[in-house]
DNA sequence: AATTTCATGTAATTCGTTACATGATTCC
DNA sequence: GGAATCATGTAACGAATTACATGAAATT
């Protein structure tokens, strides 16, 4: 019964888990969250949340977000509503993190995951980060065979094409082997010279993330229009 | 009437309009020639053919592909379908390669589009490609401006998602550089030493793709199993 | 005052898959 | 003679979108 979307269902728990959030919001940072890879609308986000609350995962506020303190004590308006995630849907949402099936590996899934990785223990963030790799393997060993057995009949475009799937892949397999490095460089330094202090503790180099030159320059951008 | 799926039917008639074909051959080359970015199941593909036929863009004719020679004239056993344009069919699929709509930049039309570039007129391909680069470069300045409005609330792993997110965005607008580039360079060099001799009219350096050195090391494999 | 953005929802429709059903051909 | 692969289909279902409908709040 009621095995919806996984993914949708996956990520919304999850950031309410961070925080209590309105529908309208909770979309906004489900298509920024998860970013590029997926993008949901109103009409799959809404109905979504009401069988989370059937399910006795989430409940309703009537809106209360910190802004809302004034509007929310006003008559009877449309409060926009709140959702917070109950003990039942906290513990609900731990088992689909530590859980991982063959789905776990394929992109979206994959990226859903990933997302949540701060709030994922790190055995488990080893098995999604290793299981993505082979899965990314395999796809390269199927696009080389279908690349060496259809060579001649493929136009200049097409061969180009491919080719640049195939690159693609394997620079997200050089992705995942950084870190899963890092995982394990994590693992292994135990004490590292200043953990502990810093106030995000996921942040800094306990966790173990690669360091990367920022791709974003200061720009300071008026707005997304 | 009958809006289908556009990419599907669109990437059926630019193979059939290539060589006739039967469904299952159909089926695998869609799944290598668009690689990576689609995959269709039958349950997709015959009734789309079965619409396709209605339109009037293809016809059925029994097996009579190089190897069927045989079978097919036997007697009266199921013969393979295989599929042919018609005129109107090759009509109409040259009038989708001409017309570019705002779809033509996402994901998969784009893919499919570029698939077929080999029957594309230059012009066209050209404004595919730009059309492809400006919106990858909105896209990245959607998720730059996201990215330094709320930096501070993501946490490590959602920051590197969308990092790597960038990145892969980056590095496809490097690629459609390189292409325009070549595009453009084959349109004022006119003339190359041979052409017009050798059997496949988009290989050699005509058409101006980039050289790139191979991906794929010899490597005699199996089958893909 | 008007426009934009915030906010919630529903109904119809599109796109595509999975699972099923069937049978021929080829390989071992 | 049994397994794998080739080959064609259908029906039931699933996931998500679009278009619509509604209205409050903030901005200009």
């Amino acid at each position: 019964m009621s095995r919806r979307s996984g993914i949708l269902e996956f990520a919304v728990l999850g950031l309410l888990r961070e925080s209590p959030m309105h529908g309208y919001e909770l979309r906004k940072r489900l298509n920024t969250s998860l970013g590029v890879f997926r993008a949901f609308s109103y009409g799959t986000l809404y109905p979504c949340l009401k069988t989370l609350v059937a399910n006795g995962w989430l409940i309703e506020e009537p809106g209360s977000a910190p802004e809302d303190a004034l509007a929310a004590s006003l008559a009877g308006r449309r409060a926009k509503i709140v959702y917070r995630l109950t003990a039942e849907g906290k513990e609900h949402f731990e088992e689909l993190l530590s859980h991982t099936g063959p789905d776990t590996w394929e992109d979206e899934h994959f990226a859903a995951r990933f997302a949540f990785f701060g709030q994922t223990e790190r055995e488990v963030r080893m098995r999604v980060l290793e299981g993505r790799r082979s899965r990314l393997e395999e796809r390269l060993e199927k696009m080389r065979a279908s690349l060496t057995r259809t060579r001649e009949r493929l136009d200049d475009y097409t061969l180009e094409l491919q080719r640049h799937g195939m690159e693609s892949v394997e620079r997200e397999v050089r992705w995942l082997n950084e870190l899963i490095e890092s995982e394990r460089a994590g693992r292994d330094q135990r004490r590292s010279p200043e953990a502990g202090a810093a106030q995000q503790d996921t942040s800094g180099d306990a966790g173990g993330l690669p360091r990367h030159r920022g791709t974003t320059p200061p720009d300071p951008s008026e707005d997304t229009k």
